[in-house]
DNA sequence: AATGAATGAGAATTCATTCAT
DNA sequence: GATGAATGAATTCTCATTCAT
C-alpha cells in the first residue's frame, strides 16, 4: 500500500505524466547525442511531443535532464554488473568486471557524463552505488593481497577516469581494453604481477 | 638570417596591432578562467580595452582564440622542457620530465584545452612538437630497454590524457604526481621495474 | 461545410495569437511605408507592441512579412474586382477594369511589391488569382476580336509591369491612366481601334 | 593648356590616383553584379586592391560609386548612339535607335540603375544628354507628323521605363524588342500607323 | 596620398522561462 | 495538467567611417 510507505518520495506520477517523463528522457538522449548538449530545450520538447512548459515542469533545468538520463543508464546498464560483482568469489576479477562494465556504459554519451562530473552531480545515488561497490572490492582485493595497499577509496574516481579516457566512441572495446589492462597492471600488488620473464 | 627568408609569411603586424593582439589574448585567458569558456566575446573585448570588431578581426571565432592561447602557452611553458629533453642523456628521465612539464601546463585552464581537443585542433603546430619529442624519447627508451616494447607513438596521446585526469586545479603537484608514477610504472619495461621486494 | 473538412490546414491560431499577427502586419505596413523596406525588425515589433521573438515566431524572415502583407492586400483590394470581372459581359471592359484595379493597389507600397517580384515570390496564391483571371479575359477578348491575337498569357506580367511604371505615389490616377490608355490602345485588335479620323 | 581652362573642374587627378579610381570602378561593377548592391564597401576595396580609406576618399558614399559607374556606361555605351541620332535624317528611326540603344545599356546592371532612379540621381549629366536628345527627336517626329502630338517631353522618362521593364537579363534582344515595338506603335501618329488591313 | 587597424553603434537571431487559455 | 504563445534579455556579427602610421 502506497499510503503506508514510510518514504513515499516525491509522490507517484500519474500514468500519463509518467509516460511523458519517459518520452522526454528518450527524446533528450537522442537530442543530446545528435545535436549536442546545448540543444535547445524546446527542441527536446518537440521531439518528445510535449509542450516546453511540460518539459519544464518535470525537469526545471538542463542538468536535471542529464541527471535523470544517467540515473536511468546506471540502473539499466550497470546495476546488474554491480550485483553480480558483490557475490563474485574472486574480488580482483569482480573489480575488473565492474570497471569494464562502467567503461562500456561510458562508451556512449561521454560528453554528457563529463558535463555532469564537472558540475559535481555525478556522485549522486547512482554514482554512489558504483563507487561503494568498488570500495568494497578494493578492500577485499587488498585483504587478499591482490592489490597495492597504498590505494584508497579516494583513488577510485581518478582511476576510473584514467581508464575512461581511452574509451573512444566508434572504436571497439579492444582499443580501450588494452589501456585498461595497462592501468590495472599498475594497480596489482607487486607480488601478484605476472612474472616478467 | 631572417632578413633573407624568402617566405616572410603573412607580413608582420603593425606595432599597435601586435599590442592589441597581445592584450586580447591576455584578456581572453583571464575571462575564460574566471567566467568560463562561454564568456561573451564582447566581455573579452571589454577587458582588453578594444572594440568587439577588433577582436573579430584577429580572432574570427572563439576557437581561434583558444588555439592562440594554447599556442602561446605551449611555447612559453613547454618548449624549454622539450628542448632540454632532447639533449638529456637518460631517455627515461627525459620522458618523465616532459610528461610532468605537460601536466604542469595542463594544470590550469584544463577546460579550454579539453575543448580544443574535442574539436581536433590540438594536434596543430604546438601539440605536434610535444608529441614528436615524446615519440623520439619513446624510441630511445625502448632501445635502452627501459620501456615496454608494445607501446607505439599512437599510444602517447592516450597516455598523456590518462595522466592528466589526475591533474586537479587547486591541488598540489604531489596529488597528480602519485597517479603519474603509478601510470609510468605500468609503462616501464618489466625488467626495469623496481624490485617488488 | 467547414466542420467536415478533412484537411483543416495547420490548425487555427489561438485568438490572442491571431490578434498579434494582425497587429504585426499592420505595424509592418506602416513601418515599411515610413521607414523603408530595410526597417529593423525590432522597430516593427515595437510598433506592434510585441517582443521581437513574437514577430520571429510568425514571420521568420522579412520576406515572410512582405508576402503576408501582399496576400492581404490582394485579398482585400483586388479580389472583389476579380470576381466582378469574371461575370462582366464585355471582356475588354473587364480586362481594363482588372488592370486598373491592380494599378490602384500598386499605387501604394510599390517598393515592397517590387522587392517581392525580384525574389520570385510574387506568383504565389494571390498573384496567381490575378493572372489567372487576366488570362481568361485575354482569351475572351481575343475570341471576341477585341485584342491582338499575337498576345499570349506570358505577356501579361510584362504588360502589367509596363502599366505600373507610370503609377507614381502622390500623383492622381489621371496621371497613370493616360499611360495605361496608351498601352491598352496598343493591345487592341487593329480593327477595334478607334478611327484615327 | 590646362591652366587656361575656364572650368578646370575638381583638379586633375595624379596618374596613380586616376588608375586607382578606374580600378575601383571596375571592381565595384563586378562586386555589385556578383554580390548585389549591398556589397560591403570593404569588399569592393579589396577587389580593387586598395585600402578602404582610399575608396572612401574617392567615393564618399555608395551612391557616388553608382553614379560614377553609370556616368561611365552612358558615356561609353550610349553617347555614340546619341551623336548618330542627332544627324539622322529620319527622326522616327533615330528615336527608335536611341531608345533601343538605351535598352541595350539597361540590359545589364538594371538593379543599380533602378536604385539610382529612386534616389533621383538619374537626371544627372549623363541622363540629361539622353533625354535632351530624345526631346529634340520627339519634336522633330511630331513636326513630321510621325508621332502623336499629345506627347510631351515629360512623357519620355515614363516611356523609357515602360520599355525597360521587358528587358530581362539573360534573355535575348528579341524578347524586349517585341514589347518595345508594341509600345512604339502606340506612340505613332494615328495616320502613320501601319494599315491594319 | 595610401594604408589598414580600430571603432562603436546597430541588426538579426536565439532561448530559457513565464503565463494566459 | 498540459498547452503553446509571448517574453526580453543576451549574444553574435557586420560595416561605414575615422585615425594613427
Amino acid at each position: 500500500m502506497t499510503s503506508s510507505n514510510p518514504d513515499p518520495g516525491p509522490r507517484p506520477l500519474r500514468a500519463d505524466a509518467l509516460r511523458n517523463q519517459q518520452r522526454i528522457l528518450t527524446a533528450a538522449r537522442a537530442a543530446f547525442a545528435e545535436d549536442g548538449l546545448e540543444t535547445p530545450l524546446e527542441d527536446i520538447a518537440k521531439r518528445a511531443g510535449v509542450a516546453p512548459a511540460t518539459l519544464y515542469r518535470r525537469f526545471p533545468s538542463r542538468d536535471d535532464l542529464l541527471v535523470a538520463i544517467w540515473e536511468q543508464r546506471f540502473q539499466e546498464e550497470l546495476d546488474p554488473a554491480l550485483t553480480a560483482a558483490a557475490d563474485h568469489p574472486d574480488p580482483w576479477a569482480a573489480f575488473v568486471d565492474v570497471v569494464a562494465a562502467a567503461m562500456r556504459m561510458w562508451s556512449v554519451e561521454q560528453d554528457s557524463l563529463e558535463a555532469l562530473r564537472r558540475k559535481g552531480a555525478l556522485m549522486q545515488s547512482s554514482g554512489l552505488r558504483l563507487f561503494e561497490t568498488l570500495r568494497r572490492l578494493l578492500e577485499r582485493c587488498q585483504q587478499a593481497g591482490r592489490m597495492r595497499t597504498d590505494l584508497t577509496p579516494d583513488d577510485l574516481p581518478v582511476i576510473l577516469r584514467m581508464a575512461s579516457v581511452a574509451v573512444t566512441p566508434g572504436r571497439s572495446e579492444t582499443h580501450w581494453r588494452r589501456y585498461l589492462d595497462l592501468l590495472l597492471d599498475a594497480l596489482r600488488a607487486p607480488a601478484d604481477r605476472p612474472d616478467p620473464r
